[in-house]
DNA sequence: TAATCATTTCGTATGTTTACGACATAATAC
DNA sequence: GTATTATGTCGTAAACATACGAAATGATTA
């Protein structure tokens, strides 16, 4: 019973929430903040940025990359992973959108 | 061998993850947009709008005072929730953080 | 005092996440 | 062709998250 009625709520919502999540651990925001300062293109050298084994790091890109956070392409045996511009301002939107609502919302009266 | 090693990374971007889990769930979403928009404080009001069990409700709602989101305050009987202006604002800065980096970062070369 | 109501906490079932070593794969290098 | 290197996938153990009904708590109301 913890399949998080998810389609309970409206897609935006649901969008906001996956991408959250994909943020939702210090390794994950670690790794986007490089590759943001980093600008061009790294591979496996996130892993040597990283306290964790090369697997969880490999674990941690794939989930950045299903939540459209990151893209990933292959250079020979290397695989080069960036910032997905597309996705990454898909979330400063909705970010800008929780802003809006709280510039119109009054002052707590509790 | 799960419990996430956070304590491996910037307390800054320990902090970022913590606000992100929260928001990680479309029902914790639904909560804040509700509470910003309707500004002022609501209780077991939030459990109406939800299409979940009082008790799933309660839960969400702290986990979000948990990560400094909302706060609640006792009125009588019920439990009048906001938005908590001091974490919500921390929250955003966090993304203005990431905005800024994104604007100084160039464009993939992958 | 007892009944009622709003909310939270408890117990619990089940699914998901995190972490790692070991293995698989695929591209260069020798 | 074989070795080396870079990455990803598999299997797995332990922790965490989600959801709910039932019981507990605490404040009004009768």
């Amino acid at each position: 019973m913890t399949f998080s009625k998810t389609e309970a709520f409206t897609e935006k919502q649901q969008a906001f929430a996956r991408m959250a999540k994909a943020l939702s651990h210090p390794a994950r925001i670690a790794i986007v903040e490089h590759l943001l300062k980093v600008g061009t293109c790294i591979s496996g050298d996130i892993a040597l940025e990283l306290p964790l084994a090369r697997a969880t790091v490999s674990q941690h890109l794939q989930e950045l990359k299903a939540a459209g956070l990151i893209q990933g392409s292959i250079d020979g045996q290397k695989v080069c992973y960036c910032i997905n511009n597309e996705g990454f301002n898909e979330l400063l939107e909705h970010f800008t959108a929780f802003k809006t609502l709280a510039y119109q919302s009054q002052n707590c009266i509790c």
